[in-house]
RNA sequence: UCCAGCGUAGCUCAGUGGUAGAGCGGUCGGCUGUUAACCGAUUGGUCGUAGGUUCAAAUCCUACCGCUGGAGCCA
């Protein structure tokens, strides 16, 4: 019984193999006079494995009809290829029809538009960039869990359902078992929650933040990693309405702290798919983002810049730059300024921190001037924010405040309190996204490119 | 959700008031250790949908749908 060998196994071979059986799909056949060859790709790798079908094989004539999209069981010898453009192929002893192809499948070998193979997104993978993007996103995800790994953090699986609703962090899709045409009501004609499968209403997690908290008052460095969900009505090449996001927290920890770790969480993993993935980012600056390779090397080697949001503002009103909308302190910065900062004047990652506290969430922990919370947004060229983080108010007197000044119900905290009641300490973390991140490193410039079955508004068909 | 742009063959696009087009793909044939192969022939259309203007609409107008880019929200 012969074990199957991989495209890529076999194409990395030291040696000619008499004996090899590989399988996959075909991405084209040419004819010669006396053969056929065949293109075949398993996934395994970018590259093909070609198959030479000679017109003495039984089923030749089946062969001449395989087109682009047919599976196949190959045996047969791997030789050196006497032809250019690869070092080995393999020689079909026979050549098994698994599934035949017809005219209709909408995958050629020359270019697709991403926006045609969107709505086509079961067959996408098949091509060579999706197949390149879905690779990377593997390695990326395993990456990170190395990275944190190596330096003692515990992974925690915060909930997905959740049952805080206002953790500031924009709209939450409801879950819920209530039949929508028959809910049971209270005596004021409202659906009684109480009467709901978890006896109160229910979301879909948009942040493991609060949780990991708890696990880091706990375990010291823990980190989540997992899907997270959110209902806005956001129609940008950068959201999405169900992402991955790595969220670190470290007790003990301010927020240099912090910002150094994001740092060099991004640099890690800039490093290892540079390391890992060549074949793939060879692609994607050829056919994606030519200056992706320039720009990945700046990062590594390179500080990222550190300033904060006043000074921020200060090079802003300085820059002479014709702006749309106002630079003024106390106002959120916008897309374009964050775009003239990282791209057009630092011309590298940024990490802006210390913002106004109007304009940032309840837990960030207020700085000694009164005015500025301990925030900071990591913002990388051309994709904009990337990390946003914060050292955690982690005192009590100070997160009640800012808990009434929000228009926060305290008891719905009152877990969340019960950390700084009970061995309060000096923590910060940061949200990464997940597929914000693997479109930096692979160039891709809508998110819906680098998940596998993206849901945004109006779009769940697959 | 707001602003702008675009919907023509399976794909990428040209056609901007007067006969529906090209390249690629598919099919057939030729040539050939080819490799985004090459050469010839051929196939292929509710011009997004519904109204309207006009002798005549892919082309002009209106609405709707879809997609793309930008903005807001943020990861």
């Amino acid at each position: 019984m012969l074990t199957p060998t991989s495209v890529r196994d076999a194409l990395h071979s030291t040696g000619p193999i008499e004996r090899v059986l590989v399988q996959g799909w075909v991405r084209t056949r040419r004819d010669s006079k006396d053969f056929s060859f065949l293109e075949l790709n398993d996934g395994s790798c970018l590259r093909n494995l070609q198959i030479i079908a000679k017109n003495t094989l039984p089923n030749y004539a089946a062969v001449q009809h395989l087109i682009t999209g047919a599976s196949i069981v190959v045996r047969g010898a791997l030789v050196a290829s006497q032809g250019k453009g690869q070092s080995w192929e393999v020689v079909a002893d026979s050549i098994e029809i698994v599934g035949a192809s017809d005219d209709s499948y909408p995958l050629q070998k020359k270019g697709h538009t991403p926006e045609f193979l969107r709505e086509i997104a079961h067959l996408r993978p098949r091509s060579n960039l999706f197949g390149c993007v879905f690779r990377v996103r593997s390695r990326l995800a395993f990456a990170i869990h190395q990275f944190f790994q190596e330096r003692g953090f515990v992974y925690v699986h915060t909930p997905i359902i959740t049952g805080s609703d206002c953790e500031g962090a924009g709209e939450l899709f409801r879950v819920t078992t209530i039949d929508p045409k028959n809910p049971v009501r209270l005596p004021n004609g409202e659906i009684d929650d109480a009467k709901d499968f978890f006896a109160r209403r229910t979301y879909l997690t948009v942040s493991g933040q609060l949780e990991a908290e708890a696990f880091a008052c706990a375990l010291s460095k823990v980190y989540t990693f997992g899907p997270t969900f959110r209902a806005e009505n956001s129609n940008t090449s950068r959201h999405a309405n169900e992402f991955w996001m790595i969220e670190p927290e470290m007790a003990f920890c301010d927020l240099n702290g912090d910002m150094d770790l994001a740092e060099e969480l991004v640099k890690h993993l800039v490093r290892d798919i540079r390391e890992n993935c060549p074949d793939e980012l060879g692609l994607f600056a050829k056919f994606v983002d030519k200056d992706l390779l320039a720009r990945l090397e700046f990062v590594v080697d390179r500080p990222f810049q550190r300033i904060s949001y006043t000074e921020a503002v200060e090079l802003l009103r300085k820059s002479g730059e014709a702006f749309e909308f106002p630079v003024e302190y106390g106002l959120n910065l916008q897309s374009e300024h964050e775009r003239w900062l990282t791209e057009k004047h630092f011309k590298c990652p940024i990490t802006v921190f210390n913002y106004p506290k109007e304009i940032k969430p309840f837990y960030m922990r207020l700085n000694d001037d009164d005015r500025t919370v301990t925030a900071m947004d990591l913002l990388v060229p051309g994709i904009g924010e990337i990390v946003g983080g914060s050292q955690r108010e982690e005192r009590l007197d100070v997160l009640e405040a800012n808990l009434r000044r929000h228009k926060m119900n305290l008891a719905d905290y009152k877990w969340y309190l019960d950390l700084r009641r009970y061995g309060t300490v000096p923590h910060a973390g940061f949200g990464l996204g997940f597929e914000r991140m693997l479109m930096f490193v692979t160039g891709v410039a809508n998110i819906r490119d680098v998940i596998p079955f993206a849901r945004t508004p109006g779009s769940a068909e697959f």
